[in-house]
DNA sequence: ACCTGTGTTACGCGG
DNA sequence: CCGCGTAGCACAGGT
């Protein structure tokens, strides 16, 4: 990893363009050949251009000084970055291949667990299938209420927002158009589910059901006990 | 801005839950007290945690050896680094007060603009309101069509994807509850329009108009004309 | 390569 | 402060 401080401007065009006026910034440069450039706020980056980018040295003058250009080009976007003054430039060696990080309590470890223990939807299902695939996508899962027999596509989510509530919709359209589960309803289950939604929910007749709160512990006696009886 | 080599580990819980093993990564912690930890690969942080969080600083002991703990807390997440080893820690002086980046070319851009030019709607229409206010939020543009006097909700979108369909939906519906405007049309502008997006569009009989890929220097001219007459 | 959906999305704006 | 919508969103996964 490459760290450049230096007095700069940032000029950016590309998927919008955005400039960044003379300021001393820290341009960082990946291994993998990524760029980001940092302002002393904030974890997120002002500039950034992805890892197969071309860059170009070169340089320009303003007036009669002459100042260095790093120019950043990938398909359609190109970061421009006048060097006016650069006042350190270190190299870190870092791990060349980090195993990355493992994640847990992700939707789709939510999804599964949903899957394994349909009793936590909130009713009385049996599960038909998980990623059941409609004509308008791929439903998160198709359960059956055991009481009722009928058959219910659900959409889990960790935080249920307005669009997924006409997701659930369409699905439940394309699967009513192919008759082949009868009358098929929709069910919204997640973590959170905010006031709007919980409101257009309501008017378009979608139940929902907020998942409890300890399933990741849950989950985790879940695997226990799987691996034990394995 | 600190930059700190180090071999260490992750541990993050939070809105999720990640963990990450022993590899050397770069830790940077800014002025404004944020933190991210990065790997040699691509510009997004393996883990960070925002600006106000409070780190403390305390030892731990792996077997016989001890180890440099460093937390950081905030409401209700929590990032330890297991410090292994710490390779090099500098710090380096960017501008306290950088002026940011001037963004061009955004969505709210595009509204304005199509705001003063209603005829780039693709269709005879004149501007009733921007931003107009509907039981289901506020729609971008709310315009007549010259010849049938019909009223319009334009949902402008820079993409346009699936949700956007339904987002006109639900104002079109707010909309005509109300009574006020007549029958009233739904309308997607975009500068790019995804082909499931016009699938499910058509599906719904809402309208799509792609607007002219010059439109920044048309906007920019128009700018300038303006502060001519001015 | 494009399209779809998730993310510790972050960030800004309005209430 | 929360809720809602945009972002140069990035990124992984499927087709």
């Amino acid at each position: 990893m490459r760290v450049v401080i230096a007095d700069c401007e940032l000029d950016y065009t590309g998927r919008g363009d955005t400039r960044g006026e003379r300021a001393t910034r820290a341009i960082i440069i990946k291994a993998d050949g990524s760029v980001s450039i940092h302002s002393d706020k904030s974890n997120k980056p002002m500039n950034y251009m992805g890892d197969k980018n071309v860059m170009t040295e070169s340089t320009k003058y303003i007036g009669d000084k002459e100042v260095l250009l790093w120019q950043f080009d990938l398909r359609r976007e190109n970061l421009t970055i006048t060097m006016h003054q650069v006042f350190s430039d270190s190299k870190f060696a870092l791990s060349a291949n980090d195993s990355g990080l493992e994640r847990d309590g992700t939707e789709n470890h939510l999804q599964e667990w949903l899957a394994d223990n349909p009793h936590e939807l909130g009713g009385n299902y049996e599960l038909i299938q998980r990623e059941y695939q409609t004509g308008a996508g791929p439903v998160d899962l198709l359960v059956r209420d055991s009481m009722t027999g009928e058959v219910v596509a659900v959409e889990v989510k960790r935080v249920a927002m307005i669009p997924a509530v006409d997701q659930v919709k369409r699905y439940v359209e394309a699967l009513n158009e192919t008759e082949e589960h009868g009358v098929v309803k929709g069910l919204i289950v997640a973590l959170d589910i905010r006031p709007k939604t919980i409101e257009l929910a309501e008017k378009r007749g979608i139940p929902y059901h907020v998942v409890r709160t300890d399933w990741k512990d849950l989950r985790k006696s879940h695997i226990e006990q799987r691996t034990l009886v394995a």
